[in-house]
DNA sequence: AGCTATGATTTATC
DNA sequence: GATAAATCATAGCT
């Protein structure tokens, strides 16, 4: 009840009115149709009193504007949008001619180009193919919403410019909003940033836990490293080059080969009993292609002579523990026949001092005669 | 499930 | 930094 009528038009009405008024006004607005609104629009802009009502509202729209700078002119610098970038960067996700603002490219100079983190061990091609989907995905999103940036940053500046017909818009003010609106924007990237950080850390920790996973070496490999094994029995140290050979020739890393014969070693020190039949294999064969990984200057050396197992500087084929005897011999005594230097070079390395180094095997003792072996 | 073989990692040594 | 030796962790076989 108590709503009177609205009286007559010059006492002020009470407020409540008022608004319920201009709600209603505004809710008949919204019914309105498009051209209706359109014709309005057309009829003010005519009117004859538009110019001199502009005037004034740019008067007071001067003034306001002066107490606005004030409070918008800082600008963030944003350090951790910085942070993402660069992690992005170094983690090969995005490359450095892409990025198109922000200097965060300047400083990722250190970046690996293929992105791809130092080791061997992690360039998987899982690890890789992961990546490029997340970098993909990333790289698509992004564009989606640089793409909608533009898009809404346009359709702004348009409205804006309609309704400088109506008001006073400055191009100052037009190129505020745009740059509120590439904020929010950015605030958005910067969450897909941080997502797809998120995705290459546990990509990346998934891959280090797998690390220890063992898959055997392929038949080939195992048969191109013993091969080597065998044929250099009496020092089976194979130098950088040679590990790389072997690397290639068997699909692995230097670091793998590398463990193989650090493994290789040990074990069959240990217990060349069980490494007989193998041996015998290997040596069987290598005594007949004489393919050698080894380096240039390197002769398979003693090895693949000894084949026929006796002046076998080592525990060759057959007889297990004919090797132990032969070699405590060799230790005791200079060999018949001048034979074999090899047994002692053997016993050198199965007596685990460790040879120097890359020395190339070449220089090997046995190598002397050894050839003439038999 | 238990066992062995084997690739990888860690530690100590030179 | 390369290696020996010990150890770990898993593949692959029974």
């Amino acid at each position: 009840m108590a709503a009177p009528p609205r009286p007559a038009p010059s006492p002020p009405a009470p407020r409540r009115l008022d608004t319920s008024d201009v709600l209603q006004q505004i809710m008949a607005i919204t019914d309105q149709s498009l051209d209706e609104a359109q014709a309005r629009k057309h009829a003010l802009n005519c009117h004859r009193m538009k110019p001199a009502l502009f005037s004034v509202l740019c008067e007071i729209k001067e003034k306001t504007v002066v107490s606005i700078r004030g409070i918008q002119d800082e600008d963030p610098p944003d350090a951790q949008l910085l942070r993402l970038d660069n992690m992005l960067l170094a983690e090969g996700v995005c490359r450095p001619e892409k990025r198109g603002r922000g200097g965060a490219v300047a400083r990722a100079g250190t970046a690996t180009p293929g992105g791809c983190p130092n080791d061997n061990s992690i360039e998987h091609s899982d690890y890789r193919a992961k990546l490029s989907q997340i970098r993909q995905i990333y790289h698509s999103e992004l564009e989606k919403y640089e793409q909608a940036c533009r898009e809404f940053t346009m359709h702004v500046t348009n409205l804006l410019q309609e309704q400088s017909r109506m008001r006073p818009i400055s191009p100052k003010e037009i190129e505020r909003v745009v740059g509120a609106i590439h904020g929010k924007f950015s605030a958005i990237q910067m969450q897909l940033k941080q997502s797809t950080c998120e995705a290459v850390m546990t990509l990346r920790s998934r891959l280090l836990d797998a690390r220890r996973k063992r898959r055997n070496f392929s038949k080939q490999a195992t048969e191109v490293l013993n091969e080597y094994f065998y044929s250099h029995l009496n020092n089976p140290y194979p130098s950088e080059e040679a590990k790389e050979e072997l690397a290639r020739k068997g699909g692995l890393t230097v670091s793998q080969v590398s463990n193989w014969f650090g493994n290789k070693r040990i074990r069959y020190k240990k217990n060349m009993g069980r490494f007989q039949e193998e041996a015998t294999i290997y040596t069987g064969k290598t005594a007949v292609d004489t393919t050698e990984v080894g380096v240039p200057g390197n002769h398979a050396s003693c090895l693949s002579t000894p084949s026929s197992g006796s002046s076998g500087p080592f525990p060759l084929p057959s007889a297990g523990d004919a090797f132990l005897t032969l070699r405590t011999l060799a230790s005791l005594q200079p060999p018949p026949g001048g034979g074999c230097l090899q047994s002692q070079a053997q016993g050198s390395w199965q007596g685990a001092t460790p040879p120097p180094a890359t020395a190339s095997p070449a220089g090997d003792p046995g190598s002397i005669n050894s050839s003439t072996s038999n």
